[in-house]
RNA sequence: GAAGGACUGGUC
């Protein structure tokens, strides 16, 4: 890195605020805040002023690892700079918030800025919603859902997937697939929708309906993908059923879907667990020559 | 129709 810095400045390269920010946003994702806040310090004495993005950025990863007064401070001395937060900032220290597992902490900053006039989108509907089904308080959850839709900010795909995602998990399948039914009218359902909802069928054990339900999802809508299948074929191999498991694998490769590391871990993991070393041993040799896909 | 910041699913 320190490389690259002398060679811009060798070439007379000004760094410029989005270089800037993209070196914040780096760090602030490597969980290095610290790192990230230096790069701020370093804009100001070469008299670039951070911006907008560069103070949202900061804000979510200091909510993030529980910096909340510092955040707080810096959220302070933004104003002070006279630079307004607009609904990114608000969403990203929302979300960050509720990574943190602070989801009370989270409503409170929605509540506030809306106080402050400004408006939600359903991003940060979504996100708040997230949070508050991971922290398992699906009914809160529910709240901001129909305070969403009373608001005019009308559910998306991303919205339905990530209540999908909080029945599933609460072992609701059975309404979950009400709601999937129930759907189609409003948004189309992707293959988030489908991987979710399959990976609630096959955690109450519904590996043939989760299988089907991928089946008519891929005829119908082309919608299935790398997870899905990785997902079944995970719950088959739990299963011990290692012939569907094997089968699903080849339709897999069949469909021009690409493996990636994720999908050789499942099946290894799977396999081996089964005692199939001589068929894990296999697909890691194809592994080895074609090697995964990228993350 | 390119852009540096926010949202959902897969193994451990």
């Amino acid at each position: 890195a320190m490389g690259l810095w002398e060679e811009m400045n060798m070439k007379g390269l000004e760094p410029d605020v989005f270089f800037y920010n993209t070196l914040i946003s780096c760090f602030c994702t490597k969980g290095n805040v610290d790192r990230a806040k230096e790069i701020m310090s370093e804009m100001l004495s070469k008299k670039i002023s951070p911006d907008r993005v560069a103070y949202s950025c900061l804000l979510r990863a200091l909510c993030q690892k529980g910096k909340l007064k510092e955040a707080k401070q810096l959220f302070n001395e933004m104003i002070r700079n006279r630079i307004q937060p607009d609904v990114v900032t608000f969403t990203g220290m929302i979300g960050g918030l509720c990574q943190l597992g602070r989801t009370k902490k989270a409503v409170e900053l929605f509540n506030f800025m809306v106080e402050k006039r400004q408006d939600p989108n359903s991003t940060t509907y979504n996100v708040l919603i997230d949070g508050l089904c991971k922290a398992g308080l699906f009914n809160d959850a529910f709240k901001i859902l129909e305070m969403m839709v009373e608001k005019g900010k009308n559910p998306n795909i991303v919205t339905y997937n990530t209540v999908l995602s909080g029945l599933c998990d609460l072992g609701k399948v059975d309404i979950a697939m009400k709601v999937f039914d129930s759907m189609f009218n409003n948004v189309k359902p992707d293959s988030w929708t489908v991987s979710t909802l399959v990976k609630g069928l096959c955690k109450e054990g519904h590996l043939d309906k989760a299988e089907k339900l991928n089946r008519v999802m891929t005829e119908q809508n082309k919608t299935t993908d790398n997870a899905t299948y990785t997902v079944l074929i995970g719950a088959y191999l739990k299963a011990r059923n290692v012939r569907k498991a094997v089968n699903l694998w080849k339709e897999f490769i069949q469909l021009g879907l690409v493996p990636d590391s994720t999908t050789y871990s499942t099946l290894m993991n799977g396999l081996c667990r089964c005692n199939c070393m001589n068929i894990a041993k296999g697909i890691f040799n194809k592994m080895r020559i074609s090697g995964p896909s990228p993350t």
